[in-house]
DNA sequence: TTGTTTGCTAAACACTGTTCAGTAAGTTTG
DNA sequence: CAAACTTACTGAACAGTGTTTAGCAAACAA
């Protein structure tokens, strides 16, 4: 009686076979210009079908929010090799600015679009959890490598990650007019930098 | 020949009519679930009419995204009083997360949504400019008194900004679903007096 | 070979932003 | 004043959206 098993396989293909073509439309195209029907197109199955798979289009966003993440961590592993804290501290910072400039479509879903957070359960938030611990821990090193003075780890941590992800956050929603559009690499670089210098004398 | 006169006040009228029904109706039932109709049901006129004033949704948009500005600078101005240049820049950061979460809506238009960005010139952003120059004032006193090292004032301005603007964009897109709900604003006020500590001592 | 379950879809519902032909009132001209 | 022109407005449509539901054919179980 193996057939169960098979129908529940055939329907986790499925499922992985709409988040993966939904997810090329979404990197091509951007979120906003994507419908269940051009998925459905994509896939050769009706729009009806879909829904059959995941409870509703946020669903299928969170999914894709899921995998998001998956790849971010995955980029940060490198830099788990480098010795020095603070040197990783830097270099963590500039992954999540660099994974944001190369996967803006990704990253919106992952931290800024409102769509997929519509209303989720603490164990949604294991990913999260898990990014937030990686850089904890790093804070920690620097704590305890006597680079930082002690202060509460979640709180020096979520300073250190909110202030990364503002430049992201004005970067990518395009809030930087104010400057000519060739100088903002460069203010952004300087002021991530003057903040790794600030963090290392003042904190 | 008042005529012309008057036809272009009534015209400007009805362009704030539509823009004070349509700003009521974002702001008690959220962006993205305020349509056209909505606001023509509203001021009582058809859908249409709208076109007749606005380009198109996000030419609407971009009008609120002005105000959200004049809102905003006026809510800075009772800080011009303060001498201590540090304090009125720790105040200025507080007014930003104090507006953020008091206006929620408005921010969001202001700082975060893509929608009214589509395409628009360096004229309009004068606000965006406006409100930029008031924190490079305070961080130029800043330097000049001393509390600071001289640096790049627009770099430094415009990482304060957006290390404060981290906060709000995790905080308003529920982006801090690892903490429990209870802690948020207590991490958060953490964050930002470690912050400010940080800035006056390591910059 | 029945009866039942499963997987899928066509069609509809209630929306959305936007356009355009047509109308009725206001304004200018003869 | 009457005719011509201009302006402000609207009803209806277009092309799209997310989502639901009734029904159908194939796969499975008895």
């Amino acid at each position: 009686m193996g057939i169960t098993e098979r129908k529940e396989r055939e329907r986790e293909e499925m499922r992985q076979l709409i988040l993966e073509e939904a997810l090329k439309l979404f990197l091509t195209n951007g979120f906003d210009k994507v419908s269940i029907r051009n998925i459905a197109d994509k896939i050769e199955y009706s729009p009806a079908t879909i829904y059959l798979y995941f409870k509703d289009k946020n669903e299928l966003l969170f999914a894709l929010h899921q995998r998001g993440f998956a790849k971010m961590v995955a980029e940060f592993q490198p830099l788990r090799l480098l010795s020095d804290p603070f040197e990783k501290l830097v270099e963590m910072g500039r992954s999540y600015i660099r994974f944001a400039v190369e996967n803006p479509e990704l990253f919106d879903l992952m931290f800024i679009m409102t769509a997929p957070m519509d209303k989720l359960d603490k164990e949604d938030w294991v990913e999260g959890d898990q990014a937030f611990g990686l850089l904890m821990q790093v804070v920690q090193e620097c704590m305890d490598a006597g680079i930082f003075q002690k202060h509460d780890v979640q709180s020096t941590s979520m300073m250190i990650w909110s202030s990364i992800h503002g430049y992201t956050a004005l970067f990518l929603r395009k809030r930087l007019g104010m400057f000519a559009e060739c100088d903002v690499p460069v203010i952004m670089d300087d002021a991530f930098n003057l903040f790794c210098e600030t963090l290392r004398k003042g904190l």
